[in-house]
DNA sequence: AGGTGAGTAAACAGAT
DNA sequence: AATCTGTTTACTCACC
């Protein structure tokens, strides 16, 4: 693995000086510069503005508070705590935290179905990193608000309690402190935000995935916060009935069913989850021995009740501690609050991006027209029968994607292509692989193109039209993510087919030598195959579609794809263009040899090579590190295996 | 059954 | 010496 990252890198290295790579615009190597910048200063500024007004909402509840327990004040005594449970906090925390909230809500339950159930490509992975990272600033800036808020109400008692300060003055204490407070959010925000264009994170998909803040603006809905604080209220009556009539603060009493069934769903799941925490909570004594080691709030000796970290010997003073200072009161329930609403970001986060997987894989793998003999799962995950026509033994998740994108399915956009493919005609690159551009670069499938193609392909994408070896390996490793591991592997067939084909020309450069493509030569291997019956050819046409059908196709791929998958920068007009160029090209050609159907170069027999790849793939563990692991050496690949899997194969052939 | 194209593996040589 | 580049051969497989 190490070589042959360390292969790549060094070969890279000219390659890229060479200005190839860069001309195309490195696809997959979004330049955090152009993209990031406005995001994240809009990022900035919003939560900037976000920051203000809820401070500006703070400082007037401060100030409405204050005059509320100058009144109160013979009643509550001096306790520090006691104020916080009776007193009218909750109105005053909510705002806040309710600000943040969304209204959706997933049970954990739910949400480990989705996380179980679901294949995330690491580009989604990584937007859901994105996003969690964005929840973890914003519960941050939560923790913030909430803390200085406590401040200030701290402040404030001490000061009532002192009777010395004026309230002008008292008033001006706040405000600076609070000033201060929002001082250090803002850089906080800003810290945040450099780390995430740092990583990366915040260069994806500006449009795709914008970051969940804009969410954070819409309030929970009444009936949500009712539900949540009925549940609360009531579990709180349950376990300390000495404190009833402390929460009254925040009245909500008056029942209010939700109009929408699904809201109500939320709300009472959301209660129940509460519920559950809280119960938990409150029984901890009673009943949690049984988990001392998995306790979700206490780990490494240190309380993780968000914003504590409190560090406690052993698990009993953990318990003490979770009962007495995370106790039922308006703090703690906000901070649940806040935490649900991180969960609710996620989960939501989460159904998007399924959503969006599903559709991709909709999209791409399509109904098949033909019955399957073996039902072909569209879930990747799955494990899949094993396909009778190859008894490689079992198909691994790699052989499984690629054969239900591959074979005979396939009908919609990728149908033909899949259909011309399998029926050997040529048809290099096609709106196949525009189309499926992302699919290619993020999954393990190999594309089926013949390496004629591809390598055709790639030195036509040139601007020059013309490439090093070096550069033909990176744009193939740039553009599938198959062609990131076996290097030695289909590296020698890169050469082995550039050394072939007549139609690749080796020309001498000063550097060195690059390749061109000999299109006549290219164009005149086609027409020799498929002489064949005129039935068949005319099944091909109209499989195919050829005319204006294609360029219709075509365009309507170019369209699609331009807008969510494409996220990186790379995929600009002169890879498109020069891909059209390059497909209408290959149209007329398959049109001029019309009758005659060229076969030559692309038949693409892809799919059972790869399936003796696939095959040993998932012996290797590393193999399933995902399409950015660059497995094997270029000499010693621990290809394993694959001899003699290949003969074994061949054995099994040949008894059938 | 044989021809053909394609993929894979490997040996080899020259260049770097 | 090791690696890269390029050529060539041999083999297998699928398709026609």
């Amino acid at each position: 693995m190490m070589q042959e990252s360390g292969t790549e890198a060094t070969s890279n290295g000219p390659a890229n000086q060479n200005g190839a790579a860069s001309v195309e615009g490195g696809a997959r190597d979004a330049r955090p510069g152009s993209v990031t910048t406005p995001s994240a200063a809009d990022l900035i500024h919003l939560q900037q503005h976000q920051a203000l007004q809820v401070a500006r909402q703070i400082l007037l509840q401060q100030q409405q508070q204050q005059q509320q327990q100058q009144q109160l004040q013979p009643q509550q005594g001096t306790g520090l705590k006691s104020p916080k449970g009776s007193e009218k906090q909750p109105s005053l925390q909510v705002p806040v935290s309710v600000a943040m909230m969304t209204p959706q809500v997933i049970t954990p339950q739910r949400m480990q179905q989705i996380l179980q159930q679901q294949v995330l490509s690491p580009q989604q992975l990584q937007v859901l990193l994105q996003q969690q990272q964005a929840l973890m600033l914003q519960q941050q800036l939560q923790e913030f608000y909430k803390k200085q808020q406590e401040q200030l109400h701290l402040q404030l008692l001490q000061q009532q309690h002192a009777g010395t300060q004026s309230k002008e003055q008292q008033q001006q204490a706040q405000r600076l402190a609070f000033q201060q407070q929002l001082m250090q959010v803002q850089q906080l925000q800003q810290q945040h935000l450099l780390n995430l264009q740092r990583q990366g994170l915040l260069t994806i998909q500006p449009g795709q995935t914008t970051l969940p803040l804009h969410s954070l603006t819409q309030g929970m809905i009444p009936a949500e916060l009712q539900q949540l604080w009925k549940e609360v209220t009531n579990v709180k009556e349950e376990n300390s009935s000495s404190n009833n009539n402390s929460h009254r603060g925040l009245d909500l009493s008056s029942p209010q069913p939700p109009k929408n069934p699904l809201l109500n769903q939320h709300a009472s799941t959301n209660g129940q989850y509460m519920s559950h925490s809280l119960k938990r909570e409150g029984s901890t004594l009673d009943d949690h021995h049984h988990s001392h080691h998995s306790h979700p709030l206490y780990g490494h000796g240190v309380c993780k009740w968000p914003g504590c970290e409190a560090v406690f010997e052993d698990f009993q003073s953990f318990l003490k501690h979770l009962n007495n200072e995370h106790a039922l009161d308006d703090r703690s329930t906000a901070q649940c609050r806040v935490q649900m609403q991180v969960v609710q970001q996620l989960e939501l986060q989460l159904a998007k991006d399924k959503e969006r997987l599903q559709a991709m894989m909709t999209h791409l793998h399509v109904k098949s027209t033909e019955p399957k003999p073996t039902p072909q799962p569209l879930n990747l995950v799955s494990n899949p029968a094993p396909d009778p026509n190859h008894p490689h033994g079992p198909l691994t998740p790699l052989s499984q994607a690629y054969s239900v994108i591959t074979p005979n399915s396939l009908h919609h956009s990728v149908g033909p292509m899949r259909r011309r493919y399998s029926d050997k005609y040529n048809m290099p690159i096609s709106p196949d692989i525009v189309q499926n551009k992302e699919f290619y670069m993020n999954a393990e499938v190999r594309p089926p193109f013949t390496y004629a193609s591809l390598i055709r392909q790639a030195i036509l994408e040139s601007p020059e039209k013309q490439l090093t070896l070096n550069e033909i390996y990176n744009w193939f490793t740039r553009m599938f993510a198959y062609f990131r591991r076996n290097a030695a592997t289909w590296k020698n067939a890169v050469r082995h087919n550039l050394s072939l084909h007549k139609c690749f020309v080796r020309v001498e450069n000063v550097k060195g030598a690059v390749w061109t493509v000999d299109e006549l030569e290219f164009q005149k291997r086609r027409p020799q195959k498929i002489s064949g019956s005129p039935a068949l050819v005319k099944n091909i046409q109209t499989s195919l579609g050829y005319g204006p059908a294609l360029s219709a196709a075509f365009q309507a791929s170019m369209a699609e794809n331009n807008i969510p998958l494409y996220t990186t920068a790379s995929i600009g007009s002169p890879t498109l263009n020069s891909l059209a160029n390059a497909i209408r090209e290959e149209m007329n050609g398959a049109m001029d040899h019309g009758n005659s159907n060229g076969s030559d170069s692309s038949p693409g027999r892809s799919p059972l090579p790869a399936m003796h790849h696939i095959k040993e793939e998932p012996l290797d563990p590393e193999d399933h590190e995902g399409p950015l692991s660059l497995v094997m050496t270029a000499n010693h690949s621990p290809d394993f295996g694959h001899h003699r899997d290949y003969d074994d194969d061949q054995g099994h052939d040949d008894m059938l």
